[in-house]
DNA sequence: TTTAATTTTTAGGCTTACCTAAAAATATAT
DNA sequence: ATATATTTTTAGGTAAGCCTAAAAATTAAA
């Protein structure tokens, strides 16, 4: 039903409404999907019509309810597509992410239901990011980032804010995964640096990694 | 870097070049594709220029071998994908085309290689055609159409000439699946309908099954 | 609060991949 | 061998999604 280009867009709304900033706005847009805002412009009138999104001129637009459910079918399909790319076939979770975004377009619910059960209904993909259950819901995780911890306390790592490459294979190479279990030993007052002993290991992590990692505390 | 329609648009020739039929007529394609032949006038020109094909005008046209070479992994995609469908995620053999006929174009012979390792680098797919290796080599069976036995010839069941969802169904109705063995009984000359012995049970089956349903002779 | 900067929209264009209608070429039948 | 039918190509057109450049609206700064 709705093109690739369509889907793009909402998932993008969806995602720029769900941070803290100053939400779906058309530069906003059209820097997500790497488009020029004229060409945004365009698009949020042919979403409008299509009553995906409430849109008027000069503002930062909503989706509604119709564009709300396929924006989050879309990111349901992606993760587990995702989950499919490492469980499966062994992807690291550097590298699936370019792949789901094409698989993410395949229209099939038959598809995607099965997939979900064929992987045992997972709640969480690589990232630790939640997967929406076939009927829309995402059951958030009570995480925070590593950032806001202080000295004793303990916690488990369970995702992360920044899903780039680089930031990725910097974890692999820490050897930090979801999952692994953390103490946070000490800030350094200077550069707000934690020290955290993870797996009988101490390790140092700057500010910004400690702003980009999720954890639960115990 | 092909794109959905160009990629369509190669598998078509190659699959009309390999029928006894005139070959990849403008025509044929079009029709193949579901699309006008005006249009797939224009494409040809394109596919030309991109040495993709060789193209003269009202001329049946042949793929180059770059061409060949991309048809022939867009089928591999094909393909495993069908065996991913139906092995893993248990649909069946008349529902997976379709949306193997999406899965085919995603871009990554990463992807497309886990993916074959995954399935245990199956050789032929759920309609019993040969999936090409990752050199594009494709191992052709000999089988022979049913309808070519006589009575007395022992054989199993191999594939299908004929993969619409309504003869899948019709074969799934009286159980007849591939692998399955069998004996040719009997021909009436009347209508060239062959009675055969199949697991224990006696069918009869019309000349048109006879023409679309592959066995290899014991 | 008026000017300057930024953001958003409008206007006009381009490419891809489709279409219809008509012309040209080829194939078939008498 | 010529007339007819079929196939293929050409010409002109459309919609989707992108673009640039310029105008309009909004926001920020002096």
């Amino acid at each position: 039903m709705a093109s690739n280009a369509v889907e793009n867009y909402l998932k993008a709304i969806f995602q720029l409404n769900n941070k803290v900033k100053d939400g779906a706005t058309t530069n906003a847009i059209g820097e997500q999907l790497g488009i020029k805002a004229a060409t945004v412009s365009d698009m949020l009138k042919k979403l409008d019509s299509l009553k995906l999104i409430n849109y008027k001129k000069y503002h930062a637009v909503q989706l509604t309810k119709k564009g709300e459910e396929l924006a989050v079918s879309i990111i349901r399909r992606h993760r587990l597509w995702e989950v499919f790319l490492v469980e499966k076939l062994a992807f690291s979770w550097d590298e699936v992410h370019d792949i789901a975004e094409e698989l993410e377009h395949i229209e099939s619910s038959e598809l995607v239901n099965r997939l979900d059960d064929f992987l045992d209904n997972p709640k969480f993909d690589p990232h630790g990011d939640p997967i929406p259950d076939r009927d829309g819901v995402i059951h958030r995780r009570d995480q925070l980032p590593l950032a806001e911890l202080t000295p004793g306390d303990k916690a488990v790592v369970t995702g992360v804010k920044d899903s780039s490459s680089s930031f990725l294979q910097f974890l692999d190479n820490q050897n930090i995964q979801l999952g692994h279990e953390l103490t946070v030993m000490s800030i350094f007052d200077y550069d707000k640096s934690r020290v955290v002993e993870m797996r009988g290991k101490s390790i140092t992590l700057s500010q910004q990694v400690c702003k980009n990692l999720y954890v639960k505390t115990a």
